[in-house]
DNA sequence: TCGACATACTTCAAGACCTAAAATAAATCA
DNA sequence: TGATTTATTTTAGGTCTTGAAGTATGTCGA
């Protein structure tokens, strides 16, 4: 599934299911997220789907359409019988507010406006290189691409409702601290304030598991489940997790080092200098290290070369590459069962931009998971691949100063 | 720490943080959780802690008193400043209700009758023989056990608010459905109706693993702790885990079968017959089969013996016996470090009857669970050891019976 | 064409719930 | 003794939500 079709798949955006867990929502906002969630929906549909009475959602429809938020449109279909007083259709104004979805990695750096409905309106990418840098360097280097965005977009930063940032590393989302990242020279950096600073935005900021994990459940397939994990195997391997509708982040805001976990007594060296670690069978690095005693390739030539070589020779018929991959979809397939045995999602999603070395994604390590887990209930874990294009991380983290925005514009009456 | 240590441990019973994710319970729930959970609070030092208004507080707990649920006492304690008028504590009334917790295993089957406040007023045990059997005639088992402990507290099924119940296997807590469990025939077995209708109380039913975890969050060393896991090492390995000062139950109600995550590729032989599980390293007859080799035991002689056995071997300097369980330490910490790394709880409780393994439990295995994980923030898992009494699961059990008959009594206003 | 019906939406009085502030109570301190 | 401090109670009022009655707007069938 493409870009195009995962925005086009289901009508609106963000999570499909209700979040019953927090019922102190307000009946404001509750009604607003079940609008932009179907797109478009009725004023009666939405008393029923909330278990709210209708007069509330008579006079709460009434104050969001005059704050600017929703607004009545025409709506073809009815479902149902054709008898009775037909539904108004209420839908998200969507250029009622507007945010910017950043991501920064080591190769390019991207960044996304979109509206109010997830809509983006503008988009730019600007290579960057590897090596690590200063929050201040890194500030210097993103400016230019949230000013072209606005360019673009021809908006200006008042017009700004929130800003998402995913980066990799150890990031605690509420301080906006990233608290160790490839990327950057410093610890305990306070990237969320660099950027507030400069933008006069709120500023929100997560790591790029939890951002690709955001993007499923905001648009890709997890909007329509409760629970799901989402696993990605880049240079290291990052998952995510949702739970009842929510993104869990670990007790302590840590945790979910999947890629750290150990499938190995005294196994394989991880590049955080343990043993055994998921990641040290399967990340990029931990491929091509093979790649370079099996193929006799030097690593000099650079991880992401060696690997599409490694790939290439898989595919051409060698089978010392090709090993190389079964043995890797092997550990992937005893990663996912390990997930399953302790989360039980009804879904894991592969996700990502690199889904497509197919040796690991195969029908058979997929198999080999199922045969991997107990599933005593005969409801055996779903799981899916799904290939991004490059701006996953982008809007993903649109997805994060979307659920800013809407906390802080809506979830107030008369703001 | 032994049963009475922990029951004199601190004040009160239940989880002493309150529950901020859910703002829903209403302030009744939440005033008589907070003076259980603290033993005695007045009504100022409550208004406080739940960010209330003091009338709130003041008229709540009229209500409470009247409804016989909370009861004004003298209390010798005071913190801070002497000056001003003194508040006036308030405290449970111990006999407004009575539960029961029952604890069906394979070796014993146990019960005990608590009041609300968690004292136990009566223990009732009997021996119980390892077949299967169908859930009339565990029915039929457990039925005078109930009745006993009924008479010797001096008790009706009328004073009894709520049973719980824990049985080893896979429960859906929901429904009191036992789908498996080593102890009956039938797959699928509507357990808790069974008591319900023997009973004519509301039953609960959960596994034994949340069972022992909710000991620790409501009597044990998981009070304090807003999220912990639990993990038992006995006939297999089970773990309950904690989140936000509440039991997580999995996304599906399966889930956290920490027994069954997988350590090895092509490992050890389970005995749910997959390989490489960890309960294939560490559980009872893990240690024994590699025990009768070893030491050339007959396993006839009983999987309990010759565990002993091999125990006073290594003790006694064997090094044959001394290695299994040095190898099964190792698996231990390598399964505990998985944990941390998906969960990042602050705490792991090693908990159980058998805690005496102390092999098992040494400051190597311990200090090799660090080695094994990240701690980036320099805040590493603290791991505690617990050895209750027998009377553990039994105990957690009227942990799941307490927090419903809250729920029914006292959630409602003016019942 | 028209009334019966079905469904959606609006209005509004009433109630639940909670709070802020004033009033009252009960102690210590000087 | 009176000022001060803290706890608790009283009370008026605000916010939020509902339930029921009323209104609007369509289809269906004679």
């Amino acid at each position: 599934m493409n870009e195009v079709e995962a925005q086009a798949a289901a009508p609106g955006c963000g999570p499909i299911l209700p979040d019953h867990n927090d019922q102190s929502r307000s009946l404001r906002k509750q009604v607003f997220e079940h609008v932009r969630a179907h797109g478009t929906a009725a004023r009666a549909d939405t008393a029923r789907a909330l278990s709210i009475s209708a007069g509330s959602v008579t006079g709460i429809a009434a104050e969001l359409i005059t704050d600017g938020f929703l607004q009545e449109v025409e709506d073809v279909a009815r479902q149902g019988t054709s008898r009775g007083r037909p539904p108004v259709a209420l839908a998200v104004v969507a250029d009622s507010f507007h945010v910017i979805g950043v991501n920064i990695s080591d190769r390019v750096h991207s960044a996304v406006l979109t509206d109010s409905v997830g809509r983006i309106l503008a988009e730019v990418t600007r290579p960057a290189d590897q090596q690590r840098r200063s929050v201040a360097e890194l500030v210097t280097e993103v400016e230019p691409l949230i000013a072209q965005l606005l360019d673009v977009a021809g908006k200006t930063e008042s017009d700004i409702a929130a800003i998402g940032i995913g980066i990799s590393g150890m990031v605690d989302n509420n301080t906006g601290v990233v608290e160790w990242s490839p990327l950057l020279t410093e610890t305990n950096a306070e990237l969320g304030a660099a950027f507030a600073t400069l933008t006069n935005c709120p500023v929100f900021v997560d790591n790029d598991a939890n951002i690709v994990t955001l993007a499923e459940l905001w648009f890709g397939d997890g909007r329509a489940k409760s629970d799901f994990a989402v696993v990605t195997v880049e240079h290291g391997v990052g998952m995510g997790l949702v739970l009842n509708n929510r993104l869990f982040r670990g007790a302590r805001g840590m945790g979910l080092e999947l890629g750290h976990t150990k499938v190995q007594l005294d196994g394989a060296l991880c590049r955080c200098g343990q043993r055994g670690c998921l990641e040290a069978y399967l990340a990029d690095y931990a491929l091509t290290r093979e790649a370079a005693t099996a193929l006799g390739v030097t690593t000099s030539q650079g991880a992401n070369v060696s690997l599409e070589v490694l790939f290439a020779e898989a595919k051409a018929g060698n089978r010392a590459a090709k090993a190389i991959f079964d043995r890797a979809a092997r550990y992937l397939s005893l990663g996912l069962a390990n997930v399953v045995q302790l989360f039980d999602p009804g879904l894991i999603i592969l996700s990502g931009e690199r889904m497509r070395y197919d040796y690991l994604y195969a029908d058979d390590m997929l198999s080999e998971v199922h045969k991997l887990t107990l599933h005593p209930g005969n409801n055996p874990c779903e799981i899916a691949t799904h290939a991004w294009g490059g701006l996953v991380w982008a809007k993903g983290a649109t997805a994060l100063a979307l659920t800013a925005a809407t906390d802080s514009l809506v979830g107030v009456s008369t703001p």
